[in-house]
DNA sequence: GGGAACATGTAAGTCGTTACATGATTAG
DNA sequence: CTAATCATGTAACGACTTACATGTTCCC
């Protein structure tokens, strides 16, 4: 992680979305990038300092009127940087998923209480399938003159595919359930193969 | 974060797979659970020591014969404990995807860049699907009679299903860019409509 | 003998969240 | 007037990785 990942993040921001506020790069991030990518204001703030300072960014003066919301602007500097960081491979991501993993040890706990987690993962994948719907209605309205559409709508796309496997999954595992609760280890497998053959692309 | 989620990982390691070292519970974690998550020695073996002192394991006694190796048996009150956190409602995941953090900045290093990163995963999620396939095997073959093979196949089932979304959305994503540079955005919503039908199941 | 894999740990430093602290503006 | 949202920060703590440090055993 000696990668500065935040402070890349933001300078990107500043350069396809223009001039703005850290309060506004928040913004940005739960919605545009929020279906891959996450950071608090505990982080944003500190980091557009670091960035000022390093003459990555710089805080446009105050038009002296009202409420005061400082905006940064990326400098020649800053794009320079962060051009170097986007030609570079992306780390792979260390994946950490706390469904998955309590399913595991669902034979610590009980199958009851997995298929619990299960309804709620589907339930939760619905609204994100919804939530992405609506950022892609919003990106087709907003972009569609834009150099950007097209790498908008790619990251979209990814959220489209992942959530709805990630759902049919959820379905696919209840029955699993069901099949271990009525015929035992065999049943299993035999689901196992037809779930499979459902909801793997290509499979 | 106020989870320890290390700690418990540990646990539920010590509850399905018995008496193991520091080593061991490193490897379970690599090749069981790799798919959906990650810990470090770093984090593991001071993680032990702190179980130890608060009476959830119990370092077995060495057998004096050869070399050391330190194993740990979960106790009763460190099985209560797991289970009172295998019935909590799943965090949900922080997703971070730097692959689609910089595809999505693709405007600004470039359509060439991103489509190596693209070609990469493609590439990576084929090496993925490989090693999850192998996984299923060994759990078929050597878990056919445990009661941990219904939840054991779920989360396989989870990776085949989700590293399969992401390859065809790698490759739907490299035709987005062709579209792109062929008919400008116009053909890019297009092809993305024609993408979308294609790899998200039941749309 | 040498290299790969086994085996256990520590220390430094980064990363990241959460809670705290403060205050302005706007809509009801 | 009061609640929600806008807006900017700091501090404490915990999580996590990486590099370091050390030694063994097995196989070629």
């Amino acid at each position: 992680m000696r990668e500065r990942s935040t402070g890349h993040v933001i300078l990107g921001i500043l350069a396809v979305g223009g001039d703005l506020s850290g309060y506004e790069i928040r913004q940005w991030v739960t919605q545009a990038i929020g279906f891959f990518w996450s950071e608090s204001f505990g982080q944003i703030y500190p980091e557009l300092q670091r960035l000022a300072k390093a003459k990555l960014i710089k805080a446009l003066p105050g038009e002296g009127k009202g409420r005061e919301v400082k905006r940064y602007r990326i400098s020649a500097q800053g794009r320079t940087a962060l051009e170097r960081w986007l030609t570079q491979p992306p780390q792979a991501e260390r994946p950490r998923s706390e469904l998955l993993l309590k399913t595991f040890f669902g034979s610590v706990a009980g199958a009851s209480n997995v298929r619990g987690f299960l309804k709620e993962a589907e339930q939760a994948m619905d609204l994100r399938c919804k939530g992405i719907a609506a950022a892609e209605d919003s990106v087709v309205r907003e972009d569609r003159g834009a150099d950007t559409l097209v790498y908008s709508l790619i990251t979209i796309l990814s959220g489209q595919a992942v959530y709805a496997a990630r759902r049919a999954w959820a379905e696919a595992a209840a029955e699993l359930l069901d099949a271990h609760a009525a015929g035992g280890n065999e049943a299993v497998l035999r689901a196992y193969t037809k779930a499979k053959k459902r909801i793997v692309a290509g499979a």
